[in-house]
DNA sequence: TTGCAATTCAAACAAACGTTTGATACAAAC
DNA sequence: GTTTGTATCAAACGTTTGTTTGAATTGCAA
């Protein structure tokens, strides 16, 4: 029914899971063995045997969460056909905050990609090539549509890393957040209010700076 | 001469030096006394003997590398004296971005920073208190200005939300970029071209949202 | 049942860790 | 010259780490 979990047996999956949760939590350095093998239920032997090493078992946890987080939140999840680029911006935006929200559902994938970031081991690459890379360009795509066609690309990459970063913002600085304004929840609900101020921003951003380069084109910069 | 150094012997100054980078470049818990030792070139015992324990090392080294980044970049840092509000936003993303670079005379400040939101520990707080709140509060001063003294407080902490995402962005994201746009160096130059990106995004943004809200004032929300 | 391969288990392994120890070196005070 | 306090050093401490081992157990086919 599945399709990912197919012969995946059960010790072998409930470490997965565990060990997706526990690195999300502690970062790999921080992460033993015998924390993930304790609360997995399992014997303190089976990751080298069902996974060969600590390490090992570290990227085919990350690979087992990203899998269950785009099949919770595909990249156009909430999207209604034949959208236009507003209502495409929109969606993106949303399901990337719930892709990496700290749902626990999503096996903390966020978390995961987050230290990644931060401590980039060959894990990174492989989620640049097989994800990453591809969502940046949807996303420049729809920022396309929204200016105009302008032909400056520099200034279509600037503004496609400023709505980025602001997704970016409720991954990396859930704990700040979370000291400096605790009534956030970040429950699907504080997402869906999120995604609209991100997107409410960016798309008068964009707005002011399609018109600008209708009327003077060619240039950009603020000075 | 300097203030903060003041009897601060040799070899004490020598491992919060080295033990701030070393802490930025791998993290708390993946480095190890004796490689701050090694690197510092004193004996294994020099750290407890000075700090106490690792952990009391790793906390100095934070509020060392802090001074020093807050040394080399005021807040203010390349402001005009009497400007107006759009000078004073070009002048805080500037100064945070160079503070929070890589450069090595900032002791990997930006890094330990980044680390700490990752995984927090009571130097969190201790930042928090001691200059990141102030720093946000500052920043949505100007932005009140920019916004033309909007009643809606949650509309303006949203602005302010959406401008220190784009400068953290190139904190937490240096090595995606780094593998994506290997021609970025983070020099001081590429990063005064960013913040003139960052700068004429958001005020489009801003400039945008205030205009809208002039005509239809009292509601925010983008549906 | 018997046989066989896959899995689980308690126990132990060497290596690396943060920390402690006691000896030593050195300079200033008396 | 002796004392005193600070600093440095090599060596060792007890833990904890990831990993390995070999026996026990399980599940299923013959």
């Amino acid at each position: 029914m599945n399709g990912t979990d197919h012969e995946i047996g059960e010790t072998r999956k409930r470490i997965l899971e565990t060990a997706a949760l526990v690195f999300a939590e502690r970062g790999f350095a921080a992460t033993t063995v015998r924390m993930i093998c304790g609360r997995a239920q399992v014997n303190l032997a089976a990751v080298n045997y069902h996974f060969g090493s600590k390490e090992s078992l570290y990227r085919d946890a990350i690979r087992y969460a990203r899998g269950r987080a785009y099949q919770r939140f595909p990249i156009n999840y909430g999207l209604s056909g034949e959208a236009g680029p507003e209502e495409q911006l929109h969606a993106f935006i949303r399901s990337f905050l719930l892709r990496t929200s700290s749902d626990e559902r999503n096996l903390g994938f966020g978390t995961l990609v987050m230290r990644e970031m931060v401590d980039p081991t060959s894990a990174l690459d492989m989620m640049l090539d097989e994800g990453i890379r591809a969502l940046l360009e949807q996303l420049a795509e729809i920022v396309r549509k929204l200016l105009g066609d302008v032909r400056d690309r520099e200034l279509l990459l600037a503004c496609t890393r400023s709505i980025v970063s602001q997704c970016l913002l409720f991954l990396f600085s859930r704990s700040v957040i979370g000291r400096m304004a605790p009534e956030h929840k970040f429950d699907p609900d504080d997402l869906e209010g999120i995604s609209r101020q991100i997107l409410f921003f960016s798309l008068h951003a964009i707005r002011g700076i399609a018109a600008d380069s209708r009327t003077k084109p060619g240039k950009s910069g603020a000075r």
